[in-house]
DNA sequence: TTTTGCACTCTTCCCGTTAGAGTGCTAAAT
DNA sequence: ATTTAGCACTCTAACGGGAAGAGTGCAAAA
């Protein structure tokens, strides 16, 4: 029994250097070498012997060097084995998840609460974060009102199961009686309530074909809102950002003009959103690590994302974006927390 | 009669030399010196005459160099004259003009109005713009309506003279009856319609020390709603900002501490509203060239302002920022068009 | 008043040198 | 067979000249 290793197995000693190597890279943002290893670790191993197994690393595709003389990094690969394997997160503070919780608890809409989240995400970890806003797609119907204010000028107002209220001024040909407007009211609820907004808007187009006209005005505005609802607040393609900044003056990232892509693809938000919705129907926290992304943009980038949800439904996906050299120890199970609490918030609302 | 130059009067030679010297500078962003300008302008001047003309020029503190041998560049002073008296900016082109309008028609909300003009604003200026959002002060309430919704919710609805609509879910203690609701609705329109947000929710204070305990906790409700779209709504402290990312890679700008410390201050929001109330009541443009502005991380920026108004009453401002050296000539008159469109396309709203 | 001539000052770029860090390889030691 | 010591080698970063180029300021001539 020569060697040992009959596969990719390697031994312990190799993989105990591997990690120091990245927690020395993760510290310091500085290539790591032999002599400096072996004098911080203080075992009894050589520079040389330590140069050997990092030979082997960088074989195996986990280490490279960035020129001839200098010391080894972790590559893509390399990060991959460590956060799969090689991590052992930890728990918060109590303190910590009391402060989130109560400033969460403090915001009283839906679009600050994202806000918020995001910056609280982005203070904790130093990173740039994201928070999708909740898809409203599984929002139904409760209940649908009409308010008649002057001169033909009605308020339509959608209540949603999740609290959330749609509103539109529409103005019609003729006035409307109370009792119409009553009646229409009470008509759209039998039909449509416990409906989610997708559902109410094409049976809305089916139903209009074989309505009279005289409440035609109305159903029309209602379909119209519902679809308006759709497009601004099933935001279902938006995210708030916050903490950008926070990856400016990462070391190493100096070249202005791949920062200024970088800003530009938040910006744009396709690419981004498409990233995390990647992410929508993973267990747990999901890494992203440099070119894995596929993006080029993120090369440099490692992004780490959980999905949140309320009710077991899960609603969209949060996350923080930073260098491939981020303290993942750290930044993991701030992230998973984060993506629970901003779940129960939105339970709670 | 030597020296024409009773006072501070230049003579126009000098003028003229200055004029070109800045012109230059915001081309290329190269410091200029005597030998190019006496090339480049193919007047019968030799450098030397020039180099005169740019030491008086310096003595008068419009000009400065960076170091002995580069050319000169304009000081704040010097930009100030610059825009003061030797601009003449044109008028733009119809297409131009055309185009914005029909995106600024092509929008319903009034966020993604500000949004948009934000965005065509730096898009054509290649700077970055902020809006300010409209402080709907002036806006009064038109009427007031509870809706009953099931399990002793009450959802209050405020609808303001411009049509924006503000709402909330309350929960009450006890369940009201329709026509109780009604009837506190009609008490508070008589009451309060035509005002404004910040005289009712004034009023109402002090009207609830004399209210009977039945509806207390509906015209409680109604002053938090009035509360809440003042601190939301008649938002007066916030603005949209667009383009940021075009300030990375301006020309000389590659201190990506300053940088960050810039794109902070948009963040916080709070300097760069000082900055704009500023110009609040000022007619037509108005421009901060570097210092002039007093914050230290816009000592090289110069902003470009205008108020926007509708129907005579000022409702905002907006502008961009950039470097003290931009291109004023093209700048201000666009700054200038978009107040301008933005308020017509308020006001058709 | 303008121009010419000239000495002088800076910056930028290139180049060579050096010090330091780290590697890879070979041969010796365990 | 594994580990270590030794050594030559390579690469970067930092420093220090020149040398070129651009531009200035000043004094004397036009």
């Amino acid at each position: 029994m020569p060697r040992p290793k009959k596969s990719q197995e390697l031994p312990e000693r190799s993989l105990f250097l591997f990690k120091s190597i990245v927690d020395h890279f993760i510290n310091d943002g500085q290539p790591v070498g032999s002599r400096t290893l072996a004098r911080d670790l203080g075992l009894d191993l050589s520079a040389a012997t330590i140069r050997n197994v990092m030979s082997d690393l960088e074989d195996l595709g986990l280490l490279r060097s960035p020129h001839t003389s200098a010391g080894r990094i972790p590559t893509a690969r390399g990060y991959r084995l460590f956060v799969d394997t090689l991590l052992r997160v930890g728990d918060l503070g109590n303190e910590e998840i009391q402060r989130m919780a109560e400033e969460m608890d403090a915001v009283n809409n839906m679009q600050n609460l994202m806000q918020r989240t995001s910056s609280m995400l982005s203070d904790i970890t130093h990173l740039a974060s994201v928070v999708m806003l909740p898809r409203i797609e599984q929002s139904t119907l409760n209940q649908v009102e009409f308010v008649s204010l002057s001169d033909n000028r009605i308020l339509v107002i959608f209540v949603m199961s999740d609290n959330e209220v749609q509103n539109r001024i529409i103005h019609t040909a003729r006035t409307f009686s109370a009792s119409e407007l009553e009646q229409a009211a009470n008509y759209l609820n039998k039909m449509f309530a416990g409906k989610d907004l997708n559902d109410i808007r094409k049976d809305m187009l089916a139903e209009l074909e074989s309505m009279k006209e005289n409440v035609n005005r109305l159903m029309q505005a209602a379909i119209e809102i519902a679809q308006q609802a759709i497009d601004t607040n099933s935001q279902d393609g938006d995210y708030v950002l916050a903490g950008e900044t926070n990856l400016m003056g990462v070391s190493g990232w100096d070249d202005i003009e791949r920062l200024k892509r970088l800003f530009d693809t938040f910006n744009q938000k396709r690419d981004i959103l498409h990233l995390l919705e990647q992410s929508i129907n993973a267990k747990g926290v999901q890494i992203f690590i440099g070119e894995e992304s596929g993006y080029e943009v993120l090369d440099d980038c490692s992004i780490v994302t959980s999905a949140y949800e309320s009710e077991g439904q899960i609603l969209g996906v949060l996350g923080v974006i930073g260098p491939t050299r981020m303290d993942y120890e750290r930044v993991i199970p701030i992230v998973e927390l984060t993506a629970k609490m901003l779940g129960s918030a939105l339970n709670s609302r």
